[in-house]
DNA sequence: CAGGCGTGGTA
DNA sequence: TTACCAAGCCT
């Protein structure tokens, strides 16, 4: 290992290593779990680490293996997701699992093309997989690697056109012994020194190597382009009760929410048209305001506890926490 | 390839 | 309260 910023980051991981339920200790004998550090991985795309835990221990307790979580009913995998978000995840998390077990005798693959062209596993997680499980050379590239490399090299073009200047410097810092521990080590720099504001320059143990350190332009690397404003929408979401059973829908398989138990709602936009399941009194009990990548969500929530036929969804006992927090908003209202 | 896709924490 | 952000993937 020949590349000093690659040594000095590996001794500063020996010492500082975060210590997370999925990962193996530095320099550990032992290879950690591929079925515990894909479903990590998974969970930990654009999440922070505080958010996975809880879901991490939940699922590994239901799921202990691939081929447990592979002949899990779906309905339960995405109740158990709920409050994650993005659940095309959990979608092709369990798409990957079945694959997995039904095709590949419940061992993930070890190179970085064949776990790329399992369901969920793109260019970030298929290196991270190789890497951390199975010990390759693998250039891991995420939003951590993407602020220590700009700040390191000093690159001042804006992402995302940066990103194969940032891959040619990351490919060049990868080193060929304990690639995995130097993939974690600089993901767990960029979450606890080279933060995204206010980055602990005094104490990293890459100072003397960076280039945005020297000329005080840390904190405004990495360069990005200014992000639109997200529109307002508006809509009805209808909360029927019988007693303990709840008047609920499985949302599309695609799109927003997508495969998720809900609530019947209207359309979403600046003029939303009432759309109740069925004829009844709907008194109104409130607002509920939530915020999407790409717009922001405000939702008048009516109830009835009128008896009629809903013409979608169906009455049952149901778990608020299995719903996604937008329809667990709503739910809160009326307890 | 730019936009769709959640949520909760922080300044 | 608003704005930004956090271990991206898919189309």
């Amino acid at each position: 290992m020949r590349d000093p910023r690659a040594v000095a980051l590996r001794d500063w991981y020996d010492r500082h290593a975060r210590d997370l339920p999925w990962r193996v200790p530095p320099g550990s004998a032992d290879r950690p779990d591929p079925y515990r550090i894909w479903l990590s991985e998974v969970m930990l795309q654009q999440t922070t680490v505080a958010a996975v835990k809880g879901y991490f221990a939940r699922f590994t307790a239901a799921w202990p293996d691939v081929g447990a979580l592979a002949a899990a009913a779906d309905a339960n995998v995405m109740a158990a997701w709920a409050g994650l978000g993005y659940y095309a995840r959990a979608r092709n998390l369990l798409a990957c699992a079945r694959v997995v077990a039904g095709e590949m005798d419940g061992h993930f693959p070890q190179t970085e093309a064949e776990l790329r062209a399992l369901p969920g596993i793109g260019p970030y997680t298929s290196a991270a997989i190789a890497a951390i499980a199975f010990d390759q050379p693998a250039v891991v590239v995420d939003g951590n690697v993407e602020r220590v490399i700009s700040r390191l090299a000093a690159i001042e073009t804006p992402l995302p056109a940066s990103k194969p200047e940032i891959r040619a410097e990351a490919a060049a810092m990868t080193p060929e012994e304990r690639p995995g521990d130097h993939a974690q080590a600089m993901m767990d720099l960029g979450a606890t020194i080279c933060t995204p504001r206010n980055p602990a320059c005094v104490i990293c143990p890459l100072a003397v190597h960076c280039a945005a350190r020297a000329k005080g332009t840390a904190t405004s690397l990495p360069r990005k382009a200014p992000k639109a404003a997200r529109p307002e929408r508006r809509g009805y979401v209808y909360l029927a009760r019988r007693g303990d059973e709840w008047l609920t829908e499985m949302r599309p398989e695609r799109g927003l929410l997508g495969g998720m138990r809900a609530f019947p709602t209207s359309d979403w936009s600046e003029t939303p048209a009432p759309a109740p399941p069925f004829a009844a009194e709907w008194k109104p009990v409130g607002e509920v305001r939530h915020g999407f990548t790409h717009f922001r969500l405000t939702l008048q929530v009516l109830t009835t506890g009128a008896a009629g036929n809903p013409d979608r969804g169906t009455f049952g006992p149901l778990d608020p926490a299995s719903l996604p927090t937008l329809f667990a908003k709503a739910h809160a209202l009326l307890t």
